[in-house]
DNA sequence: ATAGCGCGAATATAGACAGCATGTC
DNA sequence: CTATATTCGCGCTAT
């Protein structure tokens, strides 16, 4: 079937397409259209990656289009979304509208809601609804991409009830679900009523096989002889294999450090492969990896880029990520060792994939735990570039024979799995339960069962009666909580409990916060909610910590070791900020910090300094799994209050053994939990409102108090901030007025320093002519060899 | 006395969504 | 039966 053939799609769509090369939709894209995705059917298609899945969901959106309608796009990542963003832009010649909102990318409702085509992650649609977000209910189409992800323990439960919000919503509205190739689609196809298409067909050749001895046996029966030299080291002879054919190559390994070490060994491989031009142009790669960020993580990925090599997890920030990927594809990074990050996330094909740790350490399997057959499934299917590569190949290491047969069994001849729904867990209908109330989606017991009749679950359960326990059981929670109300049969959501929901906080960490923040209150006796009591101890030490301001003097950056910066400071009713960094980390929406083994002993020091600080009272130390949370709880807060105290990211990271990517992703959830407590303490009129808000801005910013005023300003960050401080510019009034010498001084750079005047609205921004006070440049200098020379700590 | 070495023991282990108000190629 | 890379700690030796 030829894209022009097909009819009901935007004028010139068929046409592109043939421009793009498609001459004839592949078998599973025609097989969809005949089942009618372009005339409005429910599709659901369970085939191979790479293997056209987007272009079906495209034919389904813009057809959509072509009647009127709108269309959703629902991804699981955030950077999927800018992926597909870009992907769906090319339509808007045809007159098809695009737009994308995440958590971190949003754009305004109004304009969102004019758009043909919308992007987003499952949350972020499940919060869209929850908010009442108007044109959620005007649409006509909905894909969820990689849906067999409702399998996942914490964020398939969200997908898995969006989508049957959605379809409750408006009944007509053309559901189409991608999906990886399971064991069970389909059940997923009876669910979503939907017409399927479950294929293992694949545009280009997927050889699989696993590399044993000195040969890689396929699956196919061929062989193909991978000389193993005498060190014994499997990986790099199979990399340095196909590098001799000039291709590259994703080696998936099990944790960070393996992929550390892996991408180092595997520097000396690629290194021998490299032209003189490419040198170059890895050396200007590094330069800009060194650039993004101060850490020994961003140093040794450049040292690693240098010689053509990579790793990829997520203790890296974004844009280390970006850079990996981006010189990944262009092929001037021969070879990736990454963790399992690389195989959900963008599309990142190479000419082969190799599986090298095929076992994963879990804590709850106590050992060793083998990778799902999906999951491995997903690895080996970006092997194969299309278009580019004859053929993709995927290859697992063995180290004998016996494990070679195992592997084939389990990975190779094997099925994957049957996606399971997670619906009936605790803190999944925690979430979803008080929201489908608070949206008005059901106000009694039976409605609310009768709508988790459209989940997945319901349909895998039949007869079982577990939803209905769990369900009571949450509810009981919400009511306890004074989340919702009820009366006679009727339930309802309580004005925090509405709140809440919008906010998108699991109830449990709204019932941590507000109890922490009472408790916060004090005597003041006439809110006992929930309460535990009062901190122990003297009343009077809850403003006696050291505020830590004489230190500034001296040097700006000293360790916050001793500090409890209280931010406002003179109210005796007001809390510290480690105490409101504590609250946060120790709710179940916060991934915390993983204790090591000295850390308990270093943190039960600092509990034992700071108690008083916190709020809420401390388990007791035989509880050992609450007294550990509480612990790593505190080492997350300490890192937070590290990061506005203006610590050094590189220390940081070095002090919690955390990359760049894992701070940045503390600060962020931090920042949305803190807005949300600030939130919840306007609603129930606490009087620490403004402590919150100001633990939340020096978070956001990385700053101590005194420099909230200077990174008001854009283009001004915690570096910047000080160092213009230090030079005497403290405010934005002052840095209008300042003299422009000592600005450049202390911004050093005339285009940087220009664009900060201008952004604070200085008349007359231009830095022509000026030369850099000394003094203002020296204040500089020294701020950074301070820094240095704390490094022994 | 001590730097250096070899070797068994100990240690640690993947990932990442959301609010809000502004700003961005 | 099945992890593995790396660091730590200890006892030993050569200097």
């Amino acid at each position: 079937m030829k894209p022009t053939e097909l009819s009901g799609l935007p004028a010139g769509v068929g046409e592109h397409l043939e421009g793009e090369g498609v001459e004839a939709l592949y078998p599973p894209q025609a097989e969809a259209v005949e089942r009618g995705v372009t005339d409005g059917e429910n599709v659901v298609a369970a085939v191979p990656t790479a293997s056209g899945k987007t272009l079906i969901a495209e034919l389904a959106m813009l057809s959509a289009v072509e009647r009127g309608g709108t269309a959703l796009y629902i991804v699981p990542l955030r950077a999927l979304a800018s992926e597909k963003r870009a992907e769906f832009e090319r339509w808007e010649e045809y007159g098809v509208t695009v737009g994308v909102s995440t958590g971190n990318y949003e754009s305004d409702g109004e304009w969102l809601g004019s758009r043909d085509v919308v992007v987003a992650t499952s949350e972020k649609v499940d919060s869209l609804v929850r908010n009442g977000a108007p044109w959620i209910d005007d649409l006509s189409c909905v894909v969820a991409d990689e849906v067999h992800l409702v399998d996942d323990r914490e964020r398939g439960p969200t997908l898995e009830v969006t989508l049957a919000k959605l379809r409750r919503l408006n009944h007509d509205l053309q559901t189409v679900a991608l999906s990886a190739t399971v064991g069970n689609a389909p059940e997923i196809a009876d669910w979503l009523d939907a017409e399927l298409v479950d294929s293992d067909w694949r545009p280009i050749d997927l050889k699989t096989g696993v590399h044993f001895g000195n040969a890689i046996n396929f699956a196919d029966g061929s062989q193909r002889k991978v000389r193993v030299d005498s060190g014994g080291k499997q990986t790099p002879a199979l990399v340095d294999d196909t590098l001799d054919e000039g291709g590259s190559s994703l080696v998936f390994v099990n944790s960070r450090r393996n992929a550390e070490s892996a991408a180092g060994r595997l520097g000396g491989v690629t290194g021998d492969h490299l032209t003189d031009a490419e040198r170059v142009e890895l050396r200007e790669l590094a330069a800009d990896i060194r650039d993004v960020s101060d850490t020994a993580t961003s140093d040794d990925l450049a040292d690693c880029v240098e010689r053509g090599a990579a790793f990829h997890h997520a203790g890296l920030s974004s844009e280390h990520r970006d850079l990996v990927e981006d010189a990944f594809r262009d092929r001037l990074i021969k070879v990736i060792a990454a963790t399992p990050t690389l195989a959900a996330g963008v599309n990142t094909p190479s000419r082969r994939v190799i599986v090298r740790d095929w076992r994963r350490y879990d804590p709850e399997f106590g050992g060793m735990k083998p990778l799902d057959t999906l999951e491995v499934h997903q690895m080996m299917g970006r092997a194969g570039r299309p278009g580019l590569d004859p053929y993709g190949e995927a290859v697992l290491l063995a180290s004998n024979n016996d494990t070679k047969e195992e592997l084939f069994e389990r990975y190779i001849h094997g099925e994957p799995e049957p996606v399971r729904s997670k619906l009936a867990a605790e803190p999944a209908l925690r979430t979803h339960l008080l929201a489908t109330v608070a949206s008005g989606f059901a106000n009694t017991r039976e409605d609310i069962l009768e709508f988790l009749d459209n989940t997945l679950y319901a349909v895998q359960s039949a007869g079982n009666a577990q939803l209905e326990s769990v369900t009571d059981t949450v509810l009981n929670y919400l009511d306890a909580n004074e989340f919702v109300d009820r009366d006679g049969d009727t339930i309802t959501a309580t004005e925090i409990g509405h709140t809440v929901s919008r906010l998108y906080l699991d109830p449990m960490s709204a019932a941590a916060i507000i109890d922490g923040l009472r408790d916060a209150e004090g005597d003041d006796g006439s809110r006992e909610y929930g309460s535990r009591g009062a901190v122990d101890g003297d009343p009077d030490e809850s403003s006696g910590f050291v505020t830590g301001n004489d230190l500034l003097d001296d040097d700006p950056l000293a360790d916050t070791e001793a500090e409890g910066d209280a931010g406002t400071g003179d109210d005796a009713d007001d809390v510290s900020a480690l105490g409101l960094y504590h609250l946060v980390s120790r709710t179940p929406d916060m991934y915390q910090l993983y204790l090591k083994s000295g850390d308990r002993e270093t943190y039960e020091e600092e509990l034992f300094e700071r108690e008083t600080e916190l709020l809420g009272r401390t388990p007791s130390e035989y509880d050992d799994v609450a007294f550990e949370e509480w612990l790593s709880a505190l080492k997350t807060a300490r890192m937070l209050e590290d990061w506005a105290g203006e610590v050094d990211e590189s220390r940081i990271a070095e002090r919690y053994g955390v990359g760049p990517g894992d701070i940045r992703g503390k600060v962020d959830t931090a920042q949305w939990l803190l807005n949300a407590a600030e939130r919840l303490a306007g609603e129930l009129d606490l009087s620490n409102v403004v402590a919150v808000r100001e633990a939340k801005k020096r978070v956001e910013d990385g700053v101590r108090e005194e420099l909230l005023d200077l990174t008001g300003v854009r283009g001004v960050g915690r570096k910047r901030a000080r160092r213009l401080f230090e030079a005497g510019i403290e405010t934005r009034a002052d840095l209008r007025n300042a003299d422009k010498s000592v600005v450049l001084g202390a911004l050093r750079g005339e285009k940087t320093a220009e664009t900060v005047l201008e952004n604070v609205g200085r008349e007359d921004p231009s830095m022509e002519g000026v030369t850099a006070d000394a003094d203002a440049k020296r204040a500089g200098r020294e701020e950074e060899e301070g820094q240095a020379s704390l490094g022994d700590f």
